[in-house]
DNA sequence: CGCATTTGACCAGCGC
DNA sequence: GCGCTGGTCAAATGCG
């Protein structure tokens, strides 16, 4: 913590603040851009923390406890291309286990490898992402399970390894830092209008690199959390304006179940 | 056998 | 200057 950038304070992009004076402040001076994905917490303590599976493939190759937080953070380097410096921390938010905050930092010095056929796709999210997934039948985990099936019950079996092929990164690699939260949960969304709005409208700022964006929905009890975790992050004017466009009037509070 | 993951050790930045 | 902490390295281990 202390010259690090604790989770907490990750609103390192603040917008009045340019990257040369927020890194004449920090420990790494590196981009970085936070990302909250909202996932069961079920996926945790199946198998410790995996990390959400993106067009990238990450290697890891570290974990660290981090005080402060019970979770901890597993750090993983590109490994799509030899040599690209592109960076993620995984981690679990302390305040709510069910949210992964992954920290990007650098950039890729390669092309997004996001052309790559669905079956490539999903067979490399087999391969980064089982660990994610409890075996269809394992045994000894009758209460896990059971959490399991809450968090999916809105998913055929099939559905998840879909709805791991689901995460997808509002990232910004280069040059930007935003907290961008992405709700996973519910991937019968991901064709929507909507979503191709809410698409279109994030990706204006965003690199090209930077991926799509297949699913943003679910304003639940995880819409407060969206909206308590955004009043500390930065905010764009365009995502502002997506945020008002597409929330607005929705806030519903949701006592924590 | 090759690759990915795990994990303890080491290094460097920051606060006191 | 020292201690704490985050970040990285690299050997050991596991898996396909």
């Amino acid at each position: 913590m202390d010259g690090a950038v604790s989770p907490e304070l990750e609103s390192e992009a603040s917008p009045e603040l340019t990257p040369e004076v927020r890194e004449s402040k920090k420990r790494k001076m590196v981009e970085k851009t936070v990302v909250r994905v909202r996932v069961g917490e079920n996926v945790s303590k199946v198998k410790n923390e995996g990390p959400p599976s993106d067009s990238w493939s990450w290697r890891k190759y570290g974990q660290k406890p981090i005080k402060g937080s019970p979770y901890p953070r597993g750090y993983y380097r590109c490994s799509t291309s030899k040599g690209c410096s592109a960076k993620k921390q995984v981690e679990r938010c302390r305040t709510d286990a069910s949210m992964l905050i992954v920290t990007y930092t650098c950039s890729h010095n390669h092309p997004a490898p996001e052309s790559r056929s669905t079956a490539q796709q999903f067979k490399e999210s087999r391969t980064q992402t089982t660990q994610d997934l409890p075996p269809p039948t394992s045994k000894a985990e009758d209460k896990d399970q059971e959490e399991e099936k809450k968090d999916l019950q809105l998913m055929t079996a099939s559905d998840r390894g879909a709805n791991e092929e689901n995460f997808r990164y509002l990232k910004s690699p280069i040059g930007c830092s935003e907290d961008i939260i992405i709700d996973h949960e519910d991937p019968f969304e991901l064709n929507s209008e909507k979503t191709h709005e809410r698409i279109d409208l994030l990706l204006e700022e965003e690199p090209p690199c930077c991926s799509q964006l297949k699913n943003l929905s679910t304003l639940k009890s995880e819409e407060l959390d969206f909206f308590d975790e955004l009043e500390e992050l930065p905010m764009s004017p365009s995502l502002l304006n997506f945020m008002r466009n597409n929330f607005s009037g929705e806030r519903i509070p949701v006592a924590p179940s």
